[in-house]
DNA sequence: CAATGTGAACTGGTTCACAGCC
DNA sequence: GGCTGTGAACCAGTTCACATTG
């Protein structure tokens, strides 16, 4: 269905933000919604939102504007997020943890599946998720047994290369990266890293270089 | 100093990296780094450092390389993170203690010098890092009082507007949003995002359709 | 000679503007 | 009439290539 065309990476994170949207428009009770009103709810351009969907196909009514429940389904098969992932969490310290009891992780069908980590006096312990903390050494035969598919590292960035390679050992072929830094990895593994302190040092930037306007 | 001229986001975004490279180059006893070494480790274009870089002036020496405290400096004072920053925490769930304890925080000149919470049972209880959890209703006082110049939404996507409204009420103008949702704000407000599950499905999405190659 | 600094070329992404349809 | 779908125009960001300099 991808009309062979290069698709921006940045079309796929607003699809994802298109589909949060959409939820909330179908609690509130709309079964339609127009390229602008969905753009205003996601503070984008109309024409962006009708330019990343048609990178997939039509979706739309002209005159009308886009089905919420269907361009919902629609937007959800392309992401592929219409099914359950398995996640394993790799570093059970404070972020660990709260990423595993996330509550947006389960509730868009991303599952954590296992939990590992190095220290002695954790592994064994049961999380209140009903998990129980697995030495990393055991993260192959679990990962494989387990059918894991995206690896999340929440480690310090001391130990992130030696988790991402006992992932990549296993054959995960996907890493969510919250330690601060990157990551070496081949080509077949996709990465994706947050960083919070570099969202943080941008903040800090703008805040100290951009015109401060006077506050209405 | 920076040479007026528009300096794309992204470029602040590698500075940031760029820093934290060079502070692990530092101590591993590097005092010089060419661009080109710094690119690699930091998994980009050599060319794209120095032109991150010459936004802002010329920091290196022809033929050898960068001098790696001085460019640290230099870098620290353009994204203005050669001082602290304090932080005030609103929604101290699960992942709002693990951001007020984040080691990066307080490593990098982030403080967190607050944290508020609506939920009755949280509120007046201490937090190992010693911070008492206030009522959302002190937050305008307390943000003014401490001084806090960076609010950061930790709350389900819900009452992130609302927290949003109280922070820029008490006239905080940057805010870094945990929350999975867009925040409405003026415009003198500078607003990051975070949102994991984006990020997931953005993951999701590349595993799901990037040609598989078989792995090496 | 080796590595920086930078205009010019290129690539990618966004916005415009309007044709096409309901 | 109103809103989608999309080629064309535009803009931004990255990479190249080389002149420049310690």
């Amino acid at each position: 269905m991808p009309k062979t065309a290069k698709i921006p990476k940045a079309t796929i994170t607003r699809l994802s933000i298109y589909d949060r949207q959409l939820e909330l428009l179908e609690f509130d009770g709309y079964r339609v919604v127009s390229s602008e009103k969905l753009a205003w709810l996601c503070q984008v351009n109309p024409a962006q939102v009708r330019k990343d969907l048609g990178y997939f196909g039509e979706f739309g009514i002209r005159g009308v504007g886009y089905d919420v429940i269907d361009l919902q389904a629609r937007i959800k098969e392309i992401l592929a997020i219409n099914r359950t992932w398995n996640l394993a969490i790799v570093g059970v310290g404070k972020l660990g943890s709260a990423l595993i009891q996330h509550h947006n992780f389960s509730a868009r069908g991303f599952k954590c599946v296992a939990a590992f980590d190095n220290a002695p006096d954790k592994i064994g312990k049961r999380i209140p998720s009903g998990l129980i903390i697995q030495s990393v050494d055991q993260l192959k035969d679990t990962v494989r047994e387990l059918e894991v598919e995206i690896g999340v590292i929440a480690t310090p960035a001391s130990t992130a290369q030696m988790v991402a390679d006992f992932l990549l050992d296993a054959e995960v072929n996907a890493i969510l990266n919250f330690s601060p830094t990157r990551i070496g990895v081949p080509e077949c593994c996709l990465v994706e890293n947050i960083d919070f302190t570099v969202m943080l040092d941008v903040l800090v930037y703008k805040v100290h270089h951009e015109p401060k306007e006077p506050r209405a």
